[in-house]
Formats: C-alpha cells, structure tokens, sequence
DNA sequence: CACCGTATTTGCACCCGGTGCACTTTGGAA
DNA sequence: TTCCAAAGTGCACCGGGTGCAAATACGGTG
C-alpha cells in the first residue's frame, strides 16, 4: 500500500536524478514498486504530481480573503492575502522550491499549470466581486485576478531564479511596483 | 505541394465539426490529402495550428511600443499599444474570434498558449524596462508584463463570452480598471 | 531528352502519456 | 471461514510526436 505522498517523493527524486521529461510514468511506477496502471489511480496525469494538494491550498486562500478587515482598500487587501498565503515555514522551504522550480521552469508543467490557475483566479475574482458589490466574471474581478496572478508570477519567477532573496518580499515589492506604475500616469482614469 | 495557411483552413473546419480535441492529426492530413508524417513538416504541433505567424505579430508589437511618445507615461504606452495592437479589420473579425476561441478555450491550447505568452510578455517587459531604465528581468518589468498580459486575457476571455462587445473598448476598459483598483488605495505606496 | 543534385514527401518503427475494461489480489467485517 | 468492496494489475488500444531511411518530385545543365 503507498500513497500519494510517497509517490510524490519517489517521482521528485527521479526528476531531479534525470530531469522531468526524460522520466517516464514506468520509471516512477517500478521505482515506487507498482504497476504503471497504478500510478494513476493515484495521479490523472504525470504532470499533477508536483500540485499535491492543491484544492486544500485554494480553500486557505479563499479563507483568508474572507477574513480580510472590511474597511481596507481592495487590493491592499489581496496584496497581503497574497503575501500570506504564500508564507511557507522556513524547515519546508527547500521543498517549495524544489516543487515551484519545477512547475514555472519545465515547459510542460508551465503550460499544464496554467488550468490550475484558473481555479486560483476565480478565487481572486470572487473576492474582488464580492468587495466591489460585482458578478465575480465581471470585467473588473476578471481582470483583477488575471493581474493578480500575473504579479505573483512575476514575483515568483525572480525568486527561483535570486537564491538570496525573499519569497514573501517579492510578492509584496512586485505589488507595490504595479501600483507605482499605474500611479505615475495620474490621468489614467480620465478620457485620453 | 501545400501550405501552411491552406492546412490551417482545412484544420479549422475539422475543429469546427467535430471539435478540437476528437479530430486527429490523421484527420487533417488525410482531409489535406498528405501523409501523417508530412503534417509535422509544415506544424511543429497540433497545437500549433492556430497560431499562425505569431512571430511577426510580435514585431509588430514591438514596433508599436517603440514608436510611443517619449513623454506619455508607460501604462499609457502600454495601454494604448495594447489596443492597436488588437485592433483587427472588421472582416478578418470572423475569423479572428475563431482562432481565440479556439486558443483560449479549449484547455489543451490553453495549456500550450502559456509558451507562446511568455515571448510576448519579454515584449512588454523590454519595453517597460527600457523606459524605466531597467533591465528587462527586473522584477518592475517582468511585473508589469504579467500583469499586462493578465489585463489582455481577461479582456479577450470576455469579449469571447460577449458576442456584441468591442474588443479594443475592453482592453482599454480592462487597463482603467486595473488602474482604478489600484487609485483606490491611495496608501498602497507606503509601509504599512 | 537524359542526367543529376536537392528539397519535399512518405512509410515505418518506435516512444510516451493516457484510458477502458476485465480480472485478480487484498484486507477487513460479519 | 466466507464474502464483499476496494485497491492493484495486465492488456489492448489510442493519439501525439520523432528519427531515419527510402522514394518521389522538381529545377537546372549538358
């Protein structure tokens, strides 16, 4: 009997062993000690394995959102969900890195990442919905969302690629800087 | 002797019929009249198919931010890029809304749109960089980029839903929005 | 017209991810 | 011990994609 988790650390092994693509779904299965059928009962596909459980993470985000005091600016208030909910233990660090560096930097799970993101999204969105008194697939959310995501990619992607810095001051400096940009084009809401 | 525009159109039908994902790359080529083997000289993949030449698209882009008014503020540059650059003849409307549907529809291009995405958004994150006088992988410019194309997705995204809308009225809708959002927390550029 | 070199096209064998289905094994609970 | 459900497995199959070598088409030269 194995679970999800011990295939997982079998499969990571083997990705960092030999990379990703040139590991195939029977290397994991006869390293792990069953049939190739078997993995996946445990995983849709090759490339879900790095997402553990990814719906769990979701419903903290969500959680979190919700908590967020009433009376504070929108995006403040995503700003520093997002800071928060990407705070990770210092002692499982190495883990997120190892499992991030792996979903943003091979092609095939960059792509396969982008349909679990729409769920992160539609989190966002209902947030800023729900905030803005707006259907959550409204113009407004949507587009929130979108660049919401977009800022933490941004953020995340420098800090697999800077080895000294800090996860949850990227996200909080990429934030920052969208809004200095957008405030140094002061008539931006105003007709051209 | 084929070509690549005529296998696209003879593709694109297919997908209409039958959907993206049921027909098979046997399909086309047996409905273009060309060995199996032969389709993958003309697309590196099925996914491929809709993208056309995106590459040129991309210097084309390229030249239009180049060509902003030196003194405009850089989300104006963007924004206003970001418009002209999708702005389509009315009758290649047809057709354009087609192959977005298609793109940003159905998942398994989905998926394979995030690669192409990510050279269009060096685009924006040179540009963004070179007016701000950073380089183009510094966290500002790479933010801005995300973000950017995230405004531009979710405009596409409702355009497709929304048969009657303008999609240049939704991107520049989408980029005051996002403005706006941030415009209403005023202190998000101070320390907390 | 025959010849030749090149580029295109093709067939074939193969790999890999993924699925449907039927069968076996396993491990409790009654 | 018996029985049932869940987990595991084998197998045949599909579709996308690739490497390689043979074949075919094509344009120019003598």
């Amino acid at each position: 009997m194995t679970s999800a988790a011990e295939l997982e650390q079998v499969a990571f092994d083997l990705f960092d062993e030999q990379g990703f693509d040139s590991t195939t779904v029977s290397d994991i299965a006869r390293a792990a000690g069953i049939a190739r059928r078997t993995f996946f009962h445990y995983f849709p596909s090759k490339n879900d394995i790095p997402w553990g459980d990814f719906d769990a993470e979701l419903a903290r985000l969500r959680a979190d959102l919700r908590a967020s005091p009433a009376g504070t600016p929108l995006m403040d208030c995503i700003r520093h969900c997002l800071v928060e909910f990407n705070r990770v233990p210092r002692d499982q660090l190495p883990a997120h890195r190892r499992r991030m560096r792996l979903i943003l930097g091979i092609p095939t799970l960059q792509a396969h990442s982008t349909l679990r993101f729409q769920a992160w999204r539609q989190v966002i969105a209902e947030f800023a919905g729900e905030r803005t008194g707006h259907p959550a697939d409204d113009l407004a959310p949507q587009t929130i969302a979108h660049a919401t995501l977009g800022v933490a990619l941004a953020a995340y992607e420098r800090w697999l690629d800077e080895p000294g810095t800090e996860l949850t001051d990227l996200l909080d400096a990429a934030m920052r800087e969208l809004a200095a940009a957008f405030a140094d084009s002061p008539r931006l809401g105003a007709e051209d």
